[in-house]
DNA sequence: CCCGATCATCAAAATCGGTGATGGAGCCCT
DNA sequence: AGGGCTCCATCACCGATTTTGATGATCGGG
């Protein structure tokens, strides 16, 4: 009966939430920034409700606005599966994608081979870093697409999987029972700060015993008994004890798998890329990522 | 990059798909025929296929239109459930739904009260009948909304479910051996008519011996040896045996369950129905649904 | 404190979609 | 077979809606 909301002015939304910038925003989808306003404001006229806050340099989501976003995204999902799958299948180009390296390890491979079976015709010009980094060479023009862990300091991209963070030890290792207690995380990795956040709350003295922007050093430190880790559900490997969580270390906080595009890499290429690694990696659809379901 | 596709136009065609007519969906979108016509024209254009085969009297899906239709189903949903979020939990007014015996007993006591928990208002006359009667009780007004079996006849309505079929007999009954074969089903039933089907088709000698529109007395006729039956995983109630099929008694047809709407019951609280029964009972998505995902 | 950047607003212009009438085609019924 | 009915496609025109580009208000940084 009542009209359907517009796509159109759903993705200037998302796009918007993407990069925290109207003008921004605007450039992305290909339109003025006075249309992208304007169509904000209907969009939220529609809905009764104001969506973004403006409130000097930053926009950000409103409450309502985070509940719109995560089924918006859906949809725009759907929609490019849809364009995905009547385009003839002749998508082509290269798509400079980065992606920490403890994710690149063991997640990526499985996908990366089957979007290069369904898209023959795109290359995937895959690079490693630590998130700080894949986030820096963003801003710079290096990336098109990075998948990134989400630190504290509210980037902006479009989060689509959480995991568990679990403490890890050698199996029989003595490093646990080490005061202070040797660590091991990456040099700027935002689990790490985490880590020791929560150990400064319980007053447990620690020592940071190893660091390295590599993944695989990392868990070779743990896995050498040098120090104890702290590594996401997926990137746990044979040999490692899980530590359960305790007053002694208790739980740390889930880590926030996110993914961020460059201004131009939206529709096409991108989007089969970035659906499809959602897809498959994604684990929040219908849950954590739709609040407000409750009302 | 790319404009995404127009909600409205994805909606005609539903509305298209859902009634096998042009212009009785016009009629549920609030638009005149031709508006529609070229609604759908666009979108054919747009997608470079032609979704809708228009031979005579008949409107049906093309392959590619089977494969879109899923796919806009699901957004439109999830744009019904944008609207509800954002529409203050005001909806109200009530709603002539209609339902097959078989599953109004099991399945919807539980989705109706949970249903009532989020929409107080919306007040739902729940009234059961043979499917065959519903579509019918729908053609000369007396419904709303239905949910029904499909039979083999193309009768137009939303698929949501499909559930496996199961030859029944009480519990060391002799039902089963007895020669000819006694079943018992609905006097119309679509069920019974491809049970009877692939009874023939093994040159199994049978008899009717149970006719009821009332499913506890078809039950009760099997519970009681009185007959073999056949009934839909969910139906199957305690104190029956379930047959494990075999060249005596074939796998039988899968039942096809779909809801069907009345021109006008589009949008609103009929959505806020559909879209909860869709959601707790529907079992195809993204699978048996979408179709042509695989190319 | 001023400059640059950002978002909101406005009126004019262009685009886009809807309307109602018309035409051709198929189906039903006689 | 043929008339009448219904259905879908098409067209030109009208109208609504959106985009544009310019301008103003506000904020933060240098």
């Amino acid at each position: 009966m009542s009209t359907p909301l517009d796509l159109d002015q759903l993705q200037s939304f998302c796009a918007i939430a993407d990069c925290g910038s109207f003008t921004e925003a605007a450039r992305r989808v290909n339109k003025t920034q006075s249309a992208v306003s304007m169509q904000i404001k209907r969009l939220e006229e529609r809905l009764g409700r104001s969506l973004l806050t403006r409130d000097g340099r930053s926009v950000t989501l409103t409450s309502h606005g985070e509940a719109l976003y995560a089924r918006a995204r859906k949809m725009l999902r759907t929609n490019a599966e849809i364009m995905d799958l009547f385009s003839d299948g002749d998508l082509s180009g290269s798509i400079r994608f980065g992606v920490p390296d403890d994710y690149a390890v063991r997640l990526l491979p499985v996908i990366l081979s089957s979007f290069q079976r369904t898209h023959p015709k795109i290359v995937v010009d895959v690079r490693t870093q630590p998130s700080e980094e894949l986030i820096e060479g963003m801003k710079t023009g290096k990336y098109d697409l990075i998948v990134f862990t989400q630190g504290t300091s509210q980037e902006y991209g479009e989060l689509f999987r959480t995991e568990r963070m679990f403490w890890v030890a050698s199996h029989g290792g003595q490093a646990l029972n080490t005061e202070p207690l040797p660590i091991a995380g990456g040099l700027h990795c935002c689990w790490k700060e985490n880590a020791i956040e929560v150990l400064n709350r319980i007053g447990r003295d620690y020592r940071v015993a190893y660091t390295s922007s590599n993944a695989i050093a990392i868990a070779s430190a743990v896995l050498t008994d040098l120090a104890v880790g702290f590594l996401p559900e997926s990137a746990l490997q044979p040999g490692m004890r899980v530590i359960s969580e305790d007053k002694d270390l208790p739980r740390l906080r889930d880590a926030q798998i996110a993914i961020m595009r460059a201004s131009h890499a939206y529709g096409g290429i991108y989007d089969a890329l970035a659906s499809h690694i959602i897809a498959n990696m994604g684990n929040l659809e219908g849950k954590d990522a739709l609040p407000m379901a409750a009302e």
